[in-house]
DNA sequence: AACAAATAGTTTAAGCCTAAACTATTAAAC
DNA sequence: GTTTAATAGTTTAGGCTTAAACTATTTGTT
């Protein structure tokens, strides 16, 4: 039901080799984010969303303007407003005014905010190391290159099919 | 910054290549699934939930169990509920009781809802064939490969850790 | 048969995320 | 210089998702 017959004998499948690897990419994503989530959760009592925030500003010891997290973090504005609050409110990163922009924050880590980063980025690399240990470092490089690939022509190509 | 030098001179990646693999896949899996959503949005007025839930129904023709619909949607069963809910509601998908368990529903595509699906799909189908379009047909399978040993791995070693 | 445990599905509370409308400020055009 | 447009960030309404508590039914134990 999955195949058609060709004149050749072969098989192919009804839905392109694409679609299959879609959702074979799709479902990596999820099951490894799935366990980060979780482990997350149970470990560190936070969420996926407030470490990503914290791992990017950890990356810029100076800050980050909450326009450039929400580009490098690929969400909304509206969005990264909301997970700062929370993180402002647990004392974990500030926002600070920035000279000669009195529309712009420059959002940053405080002492007490690194530290717990900290701890989670340790934990975190483990996770994901696991994740990834039944491949060889050789089928590491090669699946970040073609992934390298993947990522350049869908980012160049997005707006042009509208 | 981000390099670590060693005795024999060369460097090392601060983090470790699979910590860099794993935010390559997680850009590439929203790059790719925010253009979808988009796409759905814009052209058929509906969302990914919804799509991935007729899409599973329609290879069941017989229909499928609320149960086994969040099994393979991989996710809970309180969002299979509210999902069918709202596909219910607009006469794409009917819950139908089942012979011999009064707690079980096996939910099933409409006729407005199998060709509404199939309108979908094709589209769909060219989207994700325009986001692999940077591949080689080899590149593909190698990566289908590649991400299968990594879904593998993941699914069987996923609650040893806890 | 009676009780306990497991299963199917739903509900609820809370957090995430988006698009769109909004405020405030800055930059550009003229 | 005043108007216009662009930019930074927030707010709001609505949909998605989860974990946990819940109802109803079925299965297993005795």
């Amino acid at each position: 039901m999955d195949k058609e017959a060709r004149l050749d004998g072969t098989t192919v499948a009804e839905h392109p080799e694409e679609l299959r690897l879609w959702l074979r990419l799709l479902t990596c994503s999820q099951l490894i984010e799935t366990r980060v989530r979780s482990s997350l959760r149970d470990q560190f009592d936070t969420t996926l969303p407030r470490f990503d925030l914290m791992a990017q500003l950890q990356r810029a010891p100076e800050g980050m303007k909450m326009n450039e997290l929400s580009r490098r973090m690929m969400v909304t504005g509206g969005n990264v407003t909301g997970i700062t609050d929370q993180l402002v409110a647990e004392g974990l990163v500030e926002r600070m005014e920035v000279q000669g922009d009195r529309r712009a924050y420059c959002v940053k880590l405080t002492p007490k905010g690194r530290k717990q980063f900290s701890d989670m980025a340790h934990q975190h690399e483990g996770w994901i190391v696991d994740a990834f240990a039944g491949l060889s470092p050789k089928e590491i490089a090669t699946l970040h290159r073609l992934l390298g690939k993947v990522k350049e022509h869908t980012k160049t190509h997005l707006m042009e099919t509208a």
